[in-house]
RNA sequence: CGGGGCGUGGCGCAGCCUGGUAGCGCGACGGUUUUGGGAACCGUAGGUCGCAGGUUCGAAUCCUGUCGCCCCGACCA
């Protein structure tokens, strides 16, 4: 490509509000420009490099024995209405109507289109597995969308479905794209960790993200030094350790009713009574499927309402506002507890066996100390409700679980057959009979894995792309274009190179080095190759590689061999 | 949805508090000189100050409403 021909406008500044440094060089790069919130233009340079993503993402599920297919970005909501989600997914999902008053959506995910597909043409055991994927847009009419490609509201996604006789399949299915994933994430030369997850909305039990590290990531995850074991703060269990005290009579206090004022919080209380958060409970109030349910855990630590949703068996959870708590409890925030709720009580290990703590009294403003868990609270059954910090114990091991953020660029999902029984997606098996088809469902973030990819390969002057998401492998940079000498033996090399199938850009705009510099940088091109009448003189170009500071003078006569040592 | 902020030539910003000629830097275009890390000089073009009302002799500036965008939090396959 010449550069003169190329639209990539690139920028010195942008607004001072972006702050993530992907979506900074992005534009910077001019790579992509906004359109509106959380959409965006892929110019030229953006495009392309979500093309080398692509092409390695339909190799290794090619590989891995998945079809390609397309699927329309409009969906009618008649199969939403089947599969139960019209209802259930909420104003994340874009719906608006045709001419004829007919109900549609944008596309968020393709569970209902593609097990629409299977059923109508897929009879018998003998046409599966059956692993159908595609690349398309997708549109999540998200809350808040934030950090350029990080979290847009329409977005390009690989999303794979896969189709098995039974469960043992199906894990099969899941095992072979887990493996894919792995390479696809490793050939873009990302630093990822596959990490066990929450299986969130759309549903199943066996689920796993992919995680690139980056301080920038959205998403929290722990992880044992010990055993090994990584997943989602959402997901992580935590070792229940009884270093608690036991319940011994001769610790226990008598109960006081105390009148508390301003003490809405965890801390004030603690200054209040002049006793560490561990002696205080804390008490949240969620509602449950429209129930109410208060989670009861030590003060110091934090509920994890995934956990809670999971224990109670609801479909849905949510904090209560402040009316439900005066509801349930008769008390405003800051003053609930769990000493006489009528309401369901989950409780945390680390509350067991605890002899003297102050809880709230369900009266406004008021607390009560010396509370004995075993002795006031007999009844309640102790679970793991905490939700996974630097340094808590491993719940496998018990060792210590280290915390990083991380982009999620990919999830694979089992899903059993939640979906094809909603839609009676079923197939004949060699027993006669008809049964519902075990699923899966695998996504990738392509444009995320390129904000995800810069996020991890960047300095102060721009991107430092990975060669296998390169726009360009190599970048050309003839310095004295009046010069013909040096004209001559940058085309030769670009020619020479094209005729090799690499992919090279040149800098035949007539502009002062400074300039082709920083844009070379800012685009960040892998190898970089200067030309210039200085150097010509000795016989050689200069040689750059982008990742590393020192630059080399390389004859003219080895250019060519040098650059194919390393693509 | 709660909190905060911003909308002024293509881009980045000042001006607003205290109403009275719309300004700076970059970029673009023409020219001269330059050419190893975002050049200098001369000249040119380019703005309904997000939109709609209101107050006023007069509104970018004050008031009301509205739309858009950004950030934090909550939310999120």
């Amino acid at each position: 490509m010449r550069q003169s021909r190329l639209f990539a406008p690139t920028l010195k500044k942008v607004s001072n509000d972006i702050e993530v440094v992907s979506h900074k060089y992005m534009l910077r790069a001019g790579m992509i420009r906004q359109v509106a919130a959380g959409i965006y233009n892929l110019l030229p340079v953006g495009w392309k490099v979500v093309q080398r993503i692509e092409a390695i993402v339909r190799e290794e599920m090619n590989r891995a024995g998945a079809q390609e297919v397309l699927m329309p970005a409009v969906q009618p909501a008649e199969l939403w209405q089947q599969s139960g989600r019209w209802d259930f997914y909420g104003p994340e999902l874009l719906r608006f109507q045709d001419r004829k008053n007919g109900d549609f959506c944008l596309g968020p995910t393709h569970e209902e289109v593609v097990v629409d597909m299977v059923r109508r043409d897929v009879r018998s055991y003998r046409a599966l597995p059956m692993n159908l994927y595609q690349i398309q847009t997708k549109f999540r009419d998200e809350i808040r969308p934030r950090a350029g490609l990080m979290r847009g509201r329409e977005f390009i996604m690989k999303d794979a479905y896969s189709f098995d006789v039974d469960r043992a399949a199906a894990e099969e299915s899941y095992k072979q794209m887990f493996a894919a994933y792995e390479r696809i994430f490793e050939r873009c030369g990302l630093d990822f960790r596959p990490v066990e997850a929450d299986s969130g909305a759309i549903g199943g039990s066996l689920s796993h993200e992919f995680q690139v590290l980056a301080d920038t990531g959205e998403d929290a995850i722990v992880s044992c030094p010990d055993c090994g074991y990584t997943a989602n703060v959402e997901k992580a269990g935590v070792h229940h350790r009884h270093d608690a005290p036991t319940g011994d009579a001769a610790n226990e206090t008598e109960q006081t009713l105390v009148d508390t004022p301003l003490t809405r919080t965890i801390e004030k209380v603690s200054a209040f009574f002049s006793v560490p958060p561990t002696q205080i409970v804390k008490t949240v109030l969620f509602i449950a499927d429209d129930v109410p349910v208060a989670a009861i855990i030590r003060g110091d630590l934090n509920v994890n309402e995934v956990k809670v949703k999971k224990i109670v068996g609801a479909e849905e959870i949510r904090a209560a506002t402040p009316a439900e708590m005066i509801e349930a409890t008769g008390a405003p925030p800051g003053s609930i507890g769990p000493l006489g709720l009528t309401c369901r009580v989950v409780a945390d290990h680390s509350l067991s066996g605890l002899p003297n703590v102050i809880v709230g009294a369900n009266k406004k403003d008021h607390h009560i100390t010396g509370v004995s868990v075993p002795r006031d609270l007999p009844d309640l059954e102790f679970v793991d409700l905490r939700m996974a910090a630097d340094g808590d114990p491993c719940g496998r091991c018990g060792g210590s679980f280290g915390f990083f953020r991380g982009i999620e660029v990919g999830h694979v999902f089992y899903l059993g057959t939640k979906y094809s029984e909603a839609m009676k997606c079923t197939y004949l098996g060699v027993d006669g009979e008809e049964h519902a088809m075990e699923m899966g469902c695998y996504g990738i973030g392509i444009t995320r894995i390129m904000a995800a990819a810069i996020e991890q390969h960047h300095d102060d002057y721009g991107i430092m792309w990975p060669m296998a998401l390169a726009p360009w492998q190599v970048h050309i940079v003839p310095l004295q274009l009046d010069d013909e000498a040096v004209v001559n033996e940058a085309e030769r090399i670009y020619t020479a190179l094209q005729e090799r199938g690499v992919d090279v850009l040149i800098d035949d705009r007539d502009g002062r080095p400074g300039v082709k510099f920083k844009d070379s940088d800012l685009i960040g091109a892998p190898i970089r190759v200067t030309i210039s009448t200085k150097s010509l003189a000795e016989g050689c170009v200069e040689w750059k590689l982008r990742r590393e500071k020192d630059r080399e003078m390389v004859p003219v006569a080895d250019v060519l061999a040098k650059i194919a040592e390393l693509i």
